[in-house]
DNA sequence: CGAACAGTGTCAGCCAGGTGACACAGTCGC
DNA sequence: GCGACTGTGTCACCTGGCTGACACTGTTCG
């Protein structure tokens, strides 16, 4: 456990401007409980008291609100993001359902141990500061990437911001969703990417070919 | 100044979970300047390192990206709001302008005072904390108002989350970016609704009569 | 190894929202 | 009080993304 302290305290935040000490991991480490779930599992439910924070270590978590045709994905986790601690912290209950996509393995920190690790550690507090901050800054660059924008601009911001060592694992129909748009929309860009040798599609997931062409679809900005 | 302070208390974040003491507000208050900003003065820019954290105490600003077309309206700031701050948890610049749209009144707080103030104020942080925590509920939000649901209920998630004391002090031009639409499209809405008494239409504002009606429109959804 | 299922590729028709333009109204500075 | 400017209301035309559907392919699990 203290081995996924010292991995979390790596992942979450900046460490620069915010450095734990020893005795932080140790008392992290002491609060940590691993848990593997199978795909499709539901760490937290839109509307439910979350009742602790969760990492990921491994795999892929959705975060999603509606159902059918509204569904829309908020957000993906990737090995290393932290999420449930803001409805903590606020204590509302979150806004959306988080399900893993894949076999995943992940740490729980409970509701309780998170705030006592708030209250008497200010190096973590100050550390995970960041981290919200962190997240706070990606959703702002996510709705700066899809206002007003046509799909093909808004798809090669996403594949951007999704890419994972040139490749991005998740199927067409939660990358529609990401996007708010339905899947034969998002596959006509996508196959029109692939036919001009951008990237290369497969069974639920994309392989970047020409990162350099991408950003340039996606725009100047940021 | 510590009227100023005590009044930041109340607004940044969440003050039962995260309390501040009498000497966190002195200290604070130490820190503070008054700044009164004629409409269209910017406090930061795009790209360009931000020299310190803003809270508005009176009037609006603009958080905004691009420019003529791509134009996207990223938030606007109300009275009790903060902004700045996380370029400098990330230092990172920040990714979008910050632009009054009416002649305001604000609280700086230097770059170099306000990592001081987090690095001696331990409770101080704790309750940034819960302020950034809510910046990022509320983005969320704005993500899961805006994604794949047409017009009509982007246009009413929107009134119902901009209003204050019942009107939305706001062009329709600002209203029409925070959307990603065109001008066109949503005042075609908006006197749809003026029709059918949801709200009423004046210069650079919108009053709301009929809230419920609205948040019906919105969907069930939060 | 094969059935059940999840994911991908594609289409024709439709409609919401974009485009560009222009007239008019409110506001502000002089 | 007048002119400049900013904001609002509206239109005819066009296009991009939605609809619902169906065939096909990859995966998984019995």
């Amino acid at each position: 456990m203290l081995r996924a302290a010292a991995w979390i305290a790596r992942c979450v935040g900046r460490g620069d401007t915010a450095p734990l000490r020893p005795s932080d991991l140790d008392v992290l480490a002491g609060y940590l409980d691993l848990r593997e779930l199978a795909a499709g599992a539901v760490l937290f439910a839109a509307g439910q008291r979350s009742d602790g924070v969760w990492i990921l270590r491994r795999g892929g978590v959705e975060l999603a609100v509606g159902a059918g045709r509204r569904r829309a994905v908020i957000g993906v986790l990737r090995p290393g993001d932290v999420d449930g601690d803001i409805p903590l912290l606020l204590d509302i209950p979150p806004p959306y359902t988080a399900r893993t996509v894949t076999d995943s393995t992940l740490l729980f920190l409970q509701a309780a141990s998170f705030e006592r690790l708030l209250a008497e550690r200010p190096t973590v507090t100050r550390r995970w500061l960041s981290s919200v901050a962190q997240r706070q800054a990606a959703s702002q660059l996510r709705l700066a990437g899809l206002l007003g924008r046509p799909l093909i601009e808004q798809t090669a911001v996403l594949l951007r911001d999704e890419a994972q060592d040139g490749a991005v694992a998740l199927s067409q129909q939660i990358l529609a969703a990401m996007l708010g748009v339905r899947r034969p929309s998002l596959n006509k860009v996508l196959k029109d990417f692939e036919r001009r040798g951008l990237i290369e599609l497969s069974y639920r997931a994309i392989t970047i070919h020409d990162p350099g062409a991408l950003a340039r679809l996606a725009g100047v900005r940021a």
